[in-house]
DNA sequence: GCTCGGTAAACTGTAGACAAAAGCCAATCC
DNA sequence: GGATTGGCTTTTGTCTACAGTTTACCGAGC
């Protein structure tokens, strides 16, 4: 046994490019929520290819897997188009988020121990800190560092990857809202870790509810903008 | 407008082969489900490619499809292998699939019309007929087909492609248990039809959250066979 | 007898090439 | 003048070929 005696650290897993296919997906991913990609944009995958410096194949295999997560449409025979929300599918996307979001923090408050609500608290401060910076991009992060601490807390591998991929596409549709809800969003998340403290499932819930159903209500308010 | 003249039903698409890809999904995943895949096993591209008569690059595509829907694990550089679950896993997919459902029971109280609920009647019906007939795979299509029904009656479009996915993979936990429970799943089915028609969404919360609890109990229960 | 090193086979990852389908534009006919 | 048909261009779908990596096997040495 060589490796007893190593650290553990030191040599986390001798960082190897990965397949391509997934850095270009992770590419495209970008471009799109960043939307430099426009939704109902046509993406010719030859012109993808030349410009991320490589072949074909590992583009098609990226926009596979964007058709399977919702983020392209793939037409046959025709090719691949960022997907166009609807009014409807933001709002039904909303309504899984919050169901999703709501079970995790019942199961946090089920499972969590000390040092996970610490964690939570920290992640509180910063971001606490960042609105008071007015630093929106860290305040963007650090919500969505926050909420995928809830998830991990709450221990279901499942239940996190759906929820990871649905919070993604919310953050799609809502990005100008996220920016928009500032130091409220705090105030609840604290709500949230007392709830969590104290074992109470049903409150946690309640209140991770309250939380993102605040997020559609500002959306639908922004639509009178 | 030529077309206005000709009759619309007789000509419904021209069934077209499809791209190649989708069919040597369903194929594989088909192959999957039934088991002539069994989990953990290496599954070679040259291998598929030719037993299905087509060349690698359908069955790469495929199989990324199936890796980021959780049925085969893809490890870099060696190949697809089938899926293994484990308990843990089973338990906490069941626990989102309960969620899932129950909120689409939810929602089809609060949606559904007449049409729908004897729709639902029907499907009930049929299913307790084939119960009655000891038609096993009936009887397994049957729910299948009641619990789409909830879930297109809900009409959460996002909610139903989530739970789509996670019902088929539950099935495939849970093949041997769905063969168990017979006909007391169908007296769940007729208090779920009971609660809708009657729009009372918390008691269609609740029933559904009973009927699928009783899955996973009946799931244990198989462990001490 | 066991371990270590080297070699070979097999499989995946990527690239390039070809054929088929869809869309577009222009020329033609009513 | 408008609609239609024909051909052309672009893009996708599929196949074949090649390079890189991993795994397994086999022989030599301790």
């Amino acid at each position: 046994m060589l490796s007893a005696g190593l650290p553990q650290g030191t040599v986390p897993k001798l960082e190897r490019p990965g397949p391509l296919r997934e850095r270009v997906y992770e590419a495209l991913l970008e471009l799109i929520t960043i939307r430099a990609l426009r939704p109902g944009q046509h993406l010719v995958e030859s012109e993808l290819a030349g410009h991320l410096g490589v072949s074909r194949q590992p583009v098609r295999e990226a926009l596979q897997r964007l058709n399977t997560e919702g983020w392209v449409d793939l037409r046959p025979a025709q090719g691949a188009f960022v997907h166009e929300p609807t009014e409807e599918e933001a709002d039904q996307l909303l309504t899984v988020r919050t169901l999703l979001e709501a079970e995790a923090a019942r199961l946090a408050a089920a499972n969590a121990g000390t040092a996970g609500i610490s964690a939570l608290e920290e992640l509180c401060a910063k971001g606490e800190s960042a609105v008071a910076d007015g630093d929106v991009d860290l305040v963007v992060a650090t919500n969505a560092a926050f909420h995928a601490k809830v998830m991990e807390l709450a221990g279901n591998v499942v239940l996190a990857e759906l929820a990871g991929q649905v919070d993604r596409r919310v953050r799609w549709y809502y990005t100008p809202v996220a920016r928009q809800r500032g130091i409220q969003s705090w105030i609840e998340h604290r709500e949230l870790i007392a709830a969590i403290a104290a074992r109470d499932e049903a409150r946690a819930t309640e209140v991770m509810r309250a939380h993102t159903e605040h997020t559609r209500k500002t959306y639908h308010e922004r639509e009178a903008l």
